[in-house]
DNA sequence: TTCATAGTACGATTGTTTTCGTAGGTAAAT
DNA sequence: ATTTACCTACGAAAACAATCGTACTATGAA
């Protein structure tokens, strides 16, 4: 029986994950020195949301050091995943279909692109 | 020159979007029937945050008898394509080829939806 | 040793979303 | 005419997210 509630990242939870999805693992000052790039944010606001992200369970790290290292504990598949579910079925009536044209609808895309969405259709077929 | 703030539904606000896109227009009561069928929340609760949407700007209302009559002023097409838009930049890394094919692995598709995402493709190329 | 630098911890504040209780009004039923 | 059933309005609490200031500690340079 799994009693733990499963947390799902946040708006700035995710920038967060993005970095160390990138990185693999990545210490809270390379974190912030990615994020304030495009991004106004003091250093304790980025170390605090990752304080608050390993309680949560999205992230573990390593206090060996004094400089703590952080590692994702969520997949990026599995985040993915999770929102598209979340999108299908609040707003595409639950039909993966229905999202699959949305998406396309979306942007314009290139062909290489079209091309690789079509490869890859055949694989379900 | 647009000077209004463009707000975008927040979850429960979804929830009411959904059912006033699938009627159309309704009464906060008829809106909170459907709510309260897969949710535990209170009346006054759906009441004012269908207020609250009114002041957004995501519905208007029509107040000439008593009970007032909802209607959606956001449409659902532009709405998803606000959604995927944030989704895939913000976990696709900008890109809607990801996107789809994240959407594709999500839920077994039917022969019939493969079928019509495949001619839906087609327009494209 | 002292000072500057860079790190963690954490309480407090602010903003937003969600929830609900209470007040007040109208209409219909008894 | 009174009571009951619905309705709106609205303030305020509760929950959650995001931000930052301050205190404290460790490390290394002067």
């Amino acid at each position: 029986m799994n009693r733990e509630k499963k947390y799902h990242p946040t708006e700035s939870e995710l920038e967060i994950l993005q970095v160390l999805w990138e990185k693999g693992k990545a210490t809270v000052r390379e974190v912030h020195d990615v994020l304030s790039k495009t991004r106004d944010t003091g250093y304790t606001t980025t170390l605090k949301t990752m304080q608050i992200m390993t309680e949560k369970g999205l992230l573990t790290r390593d206090t060996s050091s004094r400089t703590h290292i952080y590692i994702p504990a969520v997949s990026k598949e599995q985040t993915q995943q999770h929102f598209i579910s979340k999108m299908m079925n609040g707003l595409f009536d639950g039909s993966p279909g229905r999202l699959v044209m949305g998406a396309l609808d979306n942007k314009k895309l290139s062909k290489d692109e079209l091309e690789e969405i079509h490869n890859y259709l055949k694989q379900f077929e």
